[in-house]
DNA sequence: TTAGGTGCAAAACCTTTGCCATCCC
DNA sequence: GGGATGGCAAAGGTTTTGCACCTAA
């Protein structure tokens, strides 16, 4: 389930070039630019199988819709309450939270989402 | 903006006692036993206005459903990868990480939400 | 009395899916 | 060649909304 076909190439092309957190809609939008005639099921499809084959995340933020991201040194994440910008956050990832937790409460943890909100530069003025 | 309707109660009593992360299909099933003709169009309305009159807030998993429960101190979740139920985790709130990233970034933060995702126990069987 | 709230049904959105044609390996 | 993938359009699921009728204050 992993053949090079040229939409799945560019959108995961996309996601890599530093086009981060972007909507189903927004990657749709951008791709099209480039095969015009691609669809919204297909881009849905491909970010499925790039899900499952570990190369694309999923985050679900105070939205909507969901966000994609090609995957990384994993980090956390701020969201504007006003206009609903996302930025990355380059705190270090707290690896020993998830074992204190685990240990705390029994259940087996994989990772862990901090999501910040708040303004950000524009919207505090 | 702010009426007393048995609707409204309804739904934040249901919150309130002690039916956490609630979806709006939970909540509207559970209702309906008391008040049997309530629409799912009253229960989001209601939703919206205790949210504005920050009563309750709505979580974002990764879901396709936000949940929602009544305001009370803040605290963070795990959400089993299998079986997608929800749980609170009783670790403190870093209030100081608030305001670290806040120096570091310059965004004006009001809170972070915490997530931890594995698996719960009868899932870990 | 009247602004705010309710029920109902339709609309709006986002995401998934069925079908058949097409393409990669 | 054959299974995976794509395009299109319809279906699914969640949330919002318009409208006419109610009701709390």
């Amino acid at each position: 389930m992993n053949r090079q076909t040229k939409q799945r190439r560019a959108i995961l092309n996309l996601l890599r070039r530093g086009y981060y957190h972007l909507t189903a809609d927004q990657i749709h939008d951008d791709v099209r630019k480039e095969i015009p005639n691609i669809s919204k099921g297909t881009v849905y499809r491909n970010l499925k199988v790039l899900r499952e084959l570990g190369l694309v995340s999923e985050l679900s933020l105070n939205d909507t819709v969901s966000r994609f991201e090609a995957n990384r040194e994993s980090h956390y994440h701020f969201q504007c309450e006003r206009c609903g910008r996302v930025f990355d956050v380059d705190e270090p990832i707290d690896k020993e939270l998830d074992r204190r937790i685990a240990k705390r409460t029994g259940f087996k943890i994989s990772y862990h989402q901090l999501e910040f909100r708040g303004l950000c530069h524009n919207c505090q003025q």
